[in-house]
Order: C-alpha cells, then structure tokens, then sequence
RNA sequence: CGGAGCGUAGCUCAGCCUGGCUAGAGCACUUGCUUUGGGAGCAAGACGUCGCAGGUUCAAAUCCUGUCGCUCCGACCA
C-alpha cells in the first residue's frame, strides 16, 4: 500500500474525548473514528489490524476441530422467551420492530439460535462432539459504554458454542477451547492469563475468563504466587479463617446504642466491639421481597457472589423505607435475631459464630451475646465475602495478591440449560434421548485488539506485536521525487517485500523526514526502513525496528534481513 | 438510572465570572516562495447558525429555564 492512496489520518494532539492511552492511541493512530459514543467506525488500518486477529482466531478454532457458521442479526424473541432470557437479560436487549409490528432481538449473544439449530440438525450421539463458532457484531446496551472500543454498544465478538454426549466429554471440549484461547492471545502478543470466573444465575458449574493485566481493566483478580491460583474477585475465594467461637456466652442481651448506626462507631469506646465480632446486617430486595444478608463486621458483600447464592442478578439494595415496613428499624440497627418473615443469607464465615453483636431492629439499641446457631434462623449459608489482598491463599496458604485486568475471553461450561428449554436432543447407544450438554466460548475481538494496544505502547505511540500490525513494515523513502535514487530503492524494496508476502506500506508521501518518522512510531509498525541520500551514499539502507536500534545493511540483504527481523519479532503461542 | 464535569472552526483550546464594535489563537486544510534525517518558516486564503429551543435585555457565546449530546465515577459485560 502506498501511504498516499490510504487514509491515515493521525492526529498531533489527543482528541479530549479519550481517557485511556490505548483508547487515545486507537485515535491519534488513525484506526477508528467515533460515530456516536460507543460506535465506531474502522478505517483502514484498524481494520487491517482486526482482520489479522480474527484470522488468528479462525486459525486456532480450526485447528481446534471447530465449525465455522454464520447465524442471523436479527433473533426471533419467541426463543429468547423459551430460554428465560427475554427476563434475565433484559436490560441489554436491542428490541426492534418490523411494519407487522413482530418484535425482534438484535443477537447480544447466540445460545438460543446455535440450540435451536442442534434442535434441528442433532438427532444422533455419532454426531457428537460437535462445536460450532462465528466472528459477528454483537449488539448490547451497555448501561455505560467507555474507553472506545473496551465497552461499546455494538462489538465483535467470536462466539463459539460446544455440544457433547456427557459432562464429562464436554470437558474435553471445553478444554479444547481453553488451549485454544491460551494460543490466541499469545499469539497476538498478549500477556494473559486464565482464572477462574464466576458462573452467575446460568447456574453453570465450571468457568475461565482470559484476563490481560493492565490497570484501566475493569476487573480484579486475585491470584497467589505460590500455587498458581488465579480467579476474578468475584468468584474468588480464599482460606481466611471462620469467626472462632469462644465460651458458650451468657442469654442474648439487649443494651442501649442511642445515635451508633455505624461498625466502625461501634467498635469504639464506650461500647469497643471489635468489627470482627458484629454482624453486618444488610436488606435487599430480590423477587420483591426483602432477603436478609449477613456478613461478618469487618467483610465486604460480594454481589456477584450472592446473585449466585439467590439464584438470580435481579435483585437491588432495600430503600430507607422498604427497611423499616420490613425490620421496624433503621440501617444501622438492623439484624437477623429473631427474623423468621424473611429468608436470611449469612457468609460462612460466620457459621457456628457466637458472641457476636448486632443490631436488635428498634434504633438505638444492639444485641449482645448473639449465637449464631442458636439466636439467628439461617436460611442458607453460602461464601458471600469479597476477598481483600494479603488473606492466605486457601491452596497453599501463600498471601493473595490482586490484579486490576481486562477481560478479553471467558469460556463456560453451560451443562444441559439450554439444550433442555429449547429441545436439543440426540438419541443415545441405549436407545434413549437426553438433552446435549454444551458450553460456550466468547472472545472479545474488538476488545482483544483494544487490549494490545493498551498493554503494548510507548510515548511515541503503538508498538504493534508482528502478529496483529496493520503493515508489518513501513518503508520510509525521505526523497520522493519519482526519478530519485532514494524512490526508485524504495519502490524495489516494496515490491521484492510485496512479493514475499510481507505486508507492507511505502509512506510515499512528500512530507519533511521528523513527521514521517513520527506518524510511523506513532502508529506502531514493527519495522521500519528508512532509506535517505545519506545512507543511500554509504550504500546502505536503515532498518529499524519499532523498540529496537537502527541496523545499516545493505540494499541487497535487506529483504533477507527483514525476512529473518520478521520471524524473530513474531510471537508464538507457549 | 444515581453522582460529577463539558459542549465555541476538522482537532486542541481561549473568550463566559463582570452582557457591548466584524467571535479569537495554535494545529490541520488551499495557493505561492523558501526549507528538507525526528511533527519547518514566511505570505495570502478558506473554514463558525458559539449543541438546540425558549426567556431576560436597547444588546446574549456570555445571564436564566428547558432540552439534546459527550466524558468521567457506580451497577452490567466479551
């Protein structure tokens, strides 16, 4: 490509609209141009970049035995209501309608249209394993979308859905598409790693994000040297020790707390109740009806962990008064002693707790001496803490360490879920028909490319893994008068590159050396050749990699040496 | 949806508080001349319904009200 005959439009200064440096990259680059907040448009170059991905991508999905299909925009809502998700998902649905006024789901996600096409075409257990993927745009109406193209309303994801005879053949699939992922992103030069994810209401038994670490994530994982663990907060769990019960303590007993509405007010003087010996008492409202959650003073609520313990993500804090029609007291006397009306939701950390304190639900006033087994009626216990660094890793004991993170791949296993709802049967060896057992795979492609940017850049601009650089080489003539010596190498270079298959860009445009070399660190291409009257007179050309020193060699060696450069530069999957 | 901030040229911004002549600068763009190894210089030029609507006023980019859009913080997620 001639720089001329391309659009590259980079920018001097950053646009205030971006906060992030990948996102003010992806700009000032001349790989994206906003529409309207969360849209974008690729130019030239960023779509170069994410067709590079995606062939990635097909690539490690073939190999991994998987099909590629393509399935429709537009979903019928009737299937969406067959799964339970035209409710559950609700909130980032792209409804529209047609002129007969049918009602139709933009795909935010596939499960419903791959399950109803196993519906149809899987009838036999010799059909199985099977899994099939697309590369498509995703519509999701993100509450907030941010960051360019880290979260937008319209992305491209590739959504990969496996179908299996038994749970425990669709672990092998699953692990297929693990091994997968890992290739993929080490492929495209990312650091990355898997960690153990929370399965949410879909009620799921086993499930990996692939995270790439970098501090504008909106993730945090926890994750111990020691051992290896690695798991999102929200699932994260860790081997901090239960409240140790002491002495059997004396009958519960009501004393007087006027204007504490606080832990921390409590555990000063005159009343010195350490946090770890209250009980956090917190309503919330799911189904509508106000639930009881108990967490240990000195915890934090997890809310993706207690969605689980519910069995729903539609759920809300209680309002001031919701609390008291429910509990007759106000936030900071609030407790579970004596609560039958509601369901109560206590952390284990708490399980077989005594002197405890907490509220008594008539303001002013706390409990003393509370049993938990014998003063509170627990309707489940269940992990609800989010943990918080330094706690002992529950493996091996080591100190947990957590990392802010993007996530830009989760894989999942979904068992029977969907398969059942929406009739994806097979007929088995004994002659009976049991519902497919699946899980589903997603790569964020738009984020993923998003993600190399952000975790591989410098102060002049993108430094671009071979892998996934627009043009892999940038030749760089600082004469372009056709007839020159300069132009004419330039022009051979180019085309002997060309015709080794590399990809290349000649920036033939009539501009002073400083901005040229500029917009070429600036956009990041791996290497550069520059070629000047100088050099040219040394007889040499310069070939420069993008983080690397100038190497002189000599017009002649210079497509071998960009050949070797290339292969060096380019990184492979561990 | 809750909280905060911002809308003036393609981009970055000044002007607004304290209303007043023809609304400004830098970058980018067009033409010419000079320059040519890390974002050049000079000259001339083109580019604006000051987000939109209403109000106050002799007079509104500036004050008031409403509205739309954008960005950031929280819930959501690839």
């Amino acid at each position: 490509m001639k720089w001329t005959k391309s659009l590259i439009p980079t920018l001097k200064e950053t646009p205030a609209e971006a906060e992030i440096v990948s996102h003010k990259l992806l700009l000032r680059a001349g790989l994206i141009r906003k529409l309207t907040g969360g849209l974008y448009t690729f130019l030239p170059l960023g779509l170069r970049t994410l067709h590079k991905i995606e062939q990635i991508i097909r690539e490690e999905m073939n190999r991994a035995g998987a099909l590629e299909v393509l399935m429709p925009t537009f979903q019928p809502s009737e299937i969406w209501q067959q799964s339970g998700r035209y409710e559950t998902a609700a909130d980032v649905l792209y409804k529209v309608r047609d002129r007969a006024k049918k009602e139709w789901i933009l795909s935010p996600t596939a499960e419903e249209v791959i399950t109803s096409l196993a519906a149809g075409e899987i009838n036999s257990y010799r059909q199985l394993p099977i899994n099939f993927y697309q590369v498509s745009i995703k519509f999701r109406d993100e509450i907030r979308p941010r960051f360019g193209l880290m979260r937008a309303k319209e992305f491209i994801m590739k959504d990969a859905y496996s179908f299996d005879v038994s749970d425990e053949a669709a672990m092998g699939s699953y692990r297929k598409m693990y091994d997968a992922y890992k290739r993929i992103f080490d492929r495209c030069g990312l650091k990355n790693f898997p960690v153990e994810a929370d399965t949410g209401v879909i009620g799921g038994n086993y499930s990996h994000e692939f995270m790439v670490p970098a501090e504008t994530g909106e993730n945090d994982v926890v994750f111990c040297e020691g051992c290896g663990y690695a798991a999102n907060v929200e699932k994260a769990a860790s081997g901090i020790p239960k409240t140790a019960p002491r002495e059997i303590g004396p009958a519960i007993e009501k004393f007087a707390t006027p204007g504490v509405v606080t832990i921390e007010a409590l555990s000063k003087a005159p009343y010195s109740v350490p946090a770890n010996r209250q009980i956090k008492t917190l309503i919330y409202i799911a189904d509508s009806k106000p639930i009881l959650v108990l967490v240990r003073g000195d915890d934090q609520l997890n809310e993706a962990k207690l969605a689980s313990a519910i069995g729903t993500t539609i759920f809300r804090p209680a309002e001031a008064q919701e609390i008291s029609d429910a509990l007759g007291a106000h936030p900071g006397s609030l407790g579970a002693v004596g609560v039958t009306k509601f369901s109560v939701y206590a952390d284990e950390r708490l399980r077989g707790a005594n002197d405890m304190t907490t509220g008594a639900n008539e303001d002013g006033f706390h409990f003393r001496n509370v049993s938990i087994d014998r003063d509170i009626q627990v309707t489940k216990w269940a992990d609800l803490r989010t943990v918080t660094k330094g706690e002992p890793c529950a493996k091996c004991g080591k100190p947990l360490k957590i990392q802010r993170a993007i996530e830009v791949g989760h894989v999942f296993k979904l068992g029977t879920n969907y398969s059942e709802k929406l009739n994806a049967m097979f007929l088995a060896e004994d002659g009976q028909r049991y519902p497919c057992v699946m899980g589903c795979y997603g790569i964020g492609v738009t984020r993923t490319l998003q993600a190399v940017i952000e975790q591989s850049n410098d102060k002049d601009g993108i430094v671009w893994p071979v892998s996934v650089a627009p043009y892999t080489v940038c030749i760089t003539p600082l004469s372009v008068a056709p007839d020159s010596a300069v132009m004419k190498l330039a022009e051979q270079l180019y085309s002997d590159l060309t015709a080794r298959g590399v990809d290349v860009i000649l920036d033939d445009r009539d501009e002073r050396p400083g901005v040229k070399f500029k917009d070429a660190d600036l956009v990041g291409f791996p290497i550069r050749i520059g070629i000047g009257e100088k050099s040219l007179a040394k007889g040499e050309v310069e070939i420069k990699p993008r983080t690397g020193a100038v190497q002189p060699v000599k017009p002649e060696e210079a497509v071998e040496r960009v050949l070797s450069l290339i292969a060096e530069l380019t990184p492979r999957a561990s």
